[in-house]
DNA sequence: ATAATATATCAACGTATCATGATATATAAA
DNA sequence: TTTATATATCATGATACGTTGATATATTAT
């Protein structure tokens, strides 16, 4: 019953900033910087399964990070607002100069990168 | 500059957002926005433990987010970067208009608030 | 009508991740 | 020296998360 992050501000925040920091999220965000596309169009371009895609979409849906329009049979989803790509931007400038530390960084970090590395035993 | 788009890129670019996504983690970020702080301090102002707090700030510190200076038989730490400071004003300003959304989101989300918070009633 | 296509939904399982608690290290004071 | 204070480390248990795979729904074509 811990109270970690207990502010409410806090709370919302890291559920915001949480719709980018998982790697399906964030390549659907990044590839919806280009324009708007269909969620076939989404899944063709993440290589991500279609059923996953769809998943995480309604996650950055819900969470207004992106916007979808139906159109016929086809879904167009597109970034919800100017200020999503100005994060990624934002991400991206800070990440150019912290790269080698993040990618170093096995703790509380990325799975693929643990299992990739060795086992300790 | 970091070519995003393709997957080394983003998943990358996720770590990093990671550091913001945790609850833990952001509450540290947001109180170290205050100004440099010792451990001590940092800990007195999130309510956290004190092994919790370490075990994020070296994560934080690994992934060049937060800076530390040891001080005596203290430690000061600091947000590494203005960039870091920026990030957070523009997951604010963006979380201003989606706050709702963001708080409704429950699939892929914040585990406390569900196991923590009220039933809808 | 049926079939094909596009997307959404959701249970379930494997695993990454977090907080805890004990311990280790280091510096400073007594 | 011993004690207190400050911080770091790390194994571990609990659980939250993401992917998969099956299925549902909806629209368009034949």
């Amino acid at each position: 019953m811990l109270n970690v992050g207990n502010s409410e501000g806090v709370q919302l925040q890291s559920k915001l900033f949480r719709g980018f920091g998982d790697p399906a999220r964030l390549n659907i965000l990044q590839v919806l910087r280009n324009g708007p596309m269909t969620v076939s169009e989404i899944v063709a371009a993440t290589c991500m399964s279609q059923s996953n895609t769809s998943n995480h979409l309604r996650c950055l849906r819900e969470c207004g990070l992106v916007a979808a329009e139906q159109q016929g049979k086809f879904a167009l989803y597109r970034l919800s607002d100017d200020r999503v790509g100005d994060l990624l931007a934002l991400g991206e400038s800070l990440l150019a100069d912290v790269a080698r530390g993040v990618y170093e960084c096995t703790r509380y970090s990325s799975p693929q990168d643990i299992s990739a590395g060795q086992k300790i035993k």
